[in-house]
RNA sequence: CGCGGGGUGGAGCAGUCUGGAAGCUCGUCGGGCUCAUAACCCGAAGGCCGCAGGUUCAAAUCCUGCCCCCGCAACCA
């Protein structure tokens, strides 16, 4: 009788085209995986998606730059983030691709259903325009008034846009997350997106873009792109064959809504708001729920390329193997709060929980059966009092892992697995199988130890297959034992009596010396800097090329007074990270001038020097201190700063012109 | 008073919502054992739970104030 399996539909948040997604990036597919499987091996029927996400103008130029078409370029990067994903053995069912044609053309449609029904309507981004950057800014961003980016000015401009009328379903949203206190998880997000967004007052949200073309072309109004979370956010549906039109797969009828959406924490507000916004105006039901994990992050400061410390899940592989970084990513992720990785951590984790706890009890286990009884595994039915505790760790531990897997508190999932490996070897302790060996009357007793510890580690290596899948096969294979059901998870004793384990164990994980691993570490890393080197060195290597300004005329420069100043008083301002407060003697007077320097000159050092000043500069607060004007400096590509002193000794006050 | 996160034995963390003997992993030290990957098991040392007040029979946990650290934002005259 077939029984009726519940579905579970899980997503990932579809990768960005922009280059090799990092360990944190792989993480999330790592977490999705293993709560798919998890399910699976439940008895839900699973489907698992991820994929790539590719428009926007940010691949628009990187294609440039590359002199490649945008398409040849998100194929190759796609290419590369599923490899990973594979490499990872993550079990999607569907890797959706935001430029596969059946997504691009609901996207369309979808988008010209929410025009035609009142809910996207055509109105103006207005900002400040920097047209040779051509971006658009907000007050706020604004610098001095001027381009953030290039410092030029800007103009007031608008460019005509598609928008989206949020705030008409923001009361149904706040009704519908009161009502659902597990939608929004960790719960600690919910508040935040309450509080930030969503009470004090929905915007509407801009769904097109004209300033560049690498999107879904609005088939009514080409010249408009749908812009990001329309065109992103839609995978969900469209991947599982949704049709705008009404004519919806059966696959799509089976699995929305969606049981989880695996975010990162920052792309929460997108699926917590305007996803279920979209969904409502499409009159489709809201995913059951959301979950923003943490970040992994890095040990040693950010990760960057130039640095050559970003960790990258093949680098990691190829020292550990895909069932230790999984293991890795999983375990010491925590459920709030950000993971730290580090190598050494890895190297750690690898020989204390893979290679010493399991690896070795697994080893010792096969190697006594061999040794005493020539691999025959056999229940003699001679019980001692001490194997009640053993069984009960052992038969309880999937209770407790479904427990944690319910919360998708995975990492605790995962640490209940090990607390069962652990108690197997506690377990030998407390035999002593060897003393037993010695005393032939208690022969029995040894093969019914035996047979206990084959019985546990075969239930360990079952729940185990979720999150290493691998390594579950491998310990079954040299058990000599089949994987066992989920409901055969609490059942000690169904290790077939009289099978034999292998003759020739192998180590499942090798111990690792830090030393080693870290000389290899360094020349992946000598590697990775080197790749980042043309790119990055290229504007020292050649000549600094220097933003060219409009011309000034002899006027213009007059008007400006530069001095030399004297620094007699320095000091770091407060609640600043990068100002110094300096008092400068220029002549007969003192002037206050608050410089971005800190990162570069202490206090200290810089008291007593003669300093090139800009004295007729307008007054202004800095952090609400007041600077009477500018020290000046030079500024190199990467931003170190030089002061610019006179070459010859001149006094305090001494003009420059 | 920009936003957010955090401060718990040497390291990394849980516990804080829902007060009630301070816990886990690693490391250190001591012991045991020898089947095993110098692994495994047991035990111990080591904490004024950032600081100061308050509420309470009782505070890591609740309240108030403060200090420090980390992201992000702003500042870079």
């Amino acid at each position: 009788m077939e029984k009726i399996r519940k579905k579970y539909y899980i997503t990932t948040a579809i990768a960005y085209t922009s280059g090799k997604p990092h360990i944190g990036n792989t993480y999330e597919a790592v977490l999705a995986d293993s709560i798919a499987r998890f399910h699976r091996q439940q008895g839900y029927d699973v489907f698992f998606q991820t994929g790539t996400d590719e428009h926007g103008q940010k691949i628009e130029l990187k294609a440039e730059e590359q002199g490649i078409t945008p398409k040849e370029l998100v194929d190759k990067v796609s290419g590369e983030i599923r490899s990973i994903w594979d490499l990872m053995e993550t079990s999607y069912d569907k890797f959706i691709r935001t430029t596969d044609v059946p997504h691009e053309q609901q996207v369309q449609k979808i988008f010209k259903k929410l025009y035609d029904q009142g809910d996207i309507y055509k109105g103006y981004y207005e900002g400040m325009y920097c047209t040779p950057c051509e971006s658009f800014f907000t007050e706020s961003q604004l610098v001095d008034g001027k381009c953030p980016d290039c410092g030029r000015p800007v103009t007031p401009a608008r460019e005509e846009a598609y928008f989206f009328r949020m705030s008409k379903y923001a009361p149904k949203l706040i009704e519908y997350i009161n009502e659902h206190p597990e939608f929004i998880q960790p719960v600690s997000r919910k508040n935040e997106m309450m509080n930030n967004f969503l009470l004090p007052g929905l915007q509407d949200l801009c769904v097109s873009r004209t300033s560049f073309n690498w999107g879904i072309p609005v088939d009514f109004d080409p010249k408009h792109v749908v812009y990001v979370w329309l065109d992103a956010l839609t995978n969900y549906i469209t991947g599982i064959g949704y049709d705008c039109d009404g004519n919806s797969s059966q696959q799509f009828a089976k699995y929305w809504p969606a049981d989880l959406h695996l975010i990162g924490k920052d792309i929460v507000r997108f699926h917590t708001i305007y996803w279920p916004i979209f969904l409502m105006a499409l009159g489709l039901p809201l995913p059951k729920q959301v979950f923003g994990h943490p970040w992994l992050l890095q040990g040693d400061g950010k990760m960057s390329k130039s640095k050559g410390n970003v960790i990258y899940a093949d680098d990691l592989v190829k020292l550990f193997g895909v069932d230790a970084v999984r293991y890795f990513v999983l375990h010491e992720m925590p459920f709030e709060n950000d993971g730290v990785i580090t190598w050494e951590l890895m190297v750690e984790r690898m020989n204390s929980d893979l290679a010493n706890t399991l690896g070795n009890l697994v080893n010792r286990t096969i190697s006594m059966s061999n040794k005493y009884f020539g691999g025959l595994v056999e229940d003699k039915g001679a019980a001692e009092e001490v194997d009640a505790d053993l069984k009960a760790v052992v038969t309880g531990t999937a209770a407790r892992v479904v427990e944690k897997m319910d919360k998708l508190r995975v990492a605790d999932a995962l640490t209940e697995i090990f607390n069962l490996f652990k108690r197997c070897n506690k377990y030998i302790d407390e035999t002593m199988p060897w003393a037993l060996a010695k005393d032939e009357a208690k022969k029995d007793r040894l093969a019914t130890v035996l047979y206990n510890l084959v019985d546990s580690i075969t239930i360990g290596a079952s729940l185990l297959e979720s999150f290493m899948p691998d390594t579950t096969r491998r310990i079954l294979e040299q058990l000599n034992a089949r994987g066992r059901e989920y409901e055969e998870l609490d059942q000690f004793g169904l290790y077939p009596s009289g099978n034999k384990v292998t003759d020739k164990p192998e180590i499942l994980f090798a111990r690792l010396d830090v030393k080693e691993v870290m000389a290899e570490v360094e020349k992946i890393q000598e590697a990775q800097r080197a790749a980042a080197a043309p790119e990055e060195e290229k504007p020292e290597e050649e000549a600094i090329h220097l933003e060219v300004k409009p011309e000034v005329t002899f006027e213009d420069f007059e008007k400006m007074q530069f001095a030399v100043g004297e620094i007699i008083a320095c000091e770091a301002v407060k609640k600043s990270k990068k100002l110094l407060c300096s008092q400068v003697k220029i002549g007969d007077q003192v002037k206050q001038i608050v410089s971005g320097i800190k990162a570069h000159y202490s206090p200290e050092e810089m008291v007593g020097k003669k300093v090139m000043v800009l004295v007729n500069l307008k007054p202004a607060k800095l952090a609400g201190v007041l600077s009477q004007g500018m020290i000046l400096c030079a500024e190199d590509p990467e931003g170190n700063l030089a002061l610019v002193s006179p070459e010859k000794e001149m006094p305090a006050g001494a003009e420059i012109c």
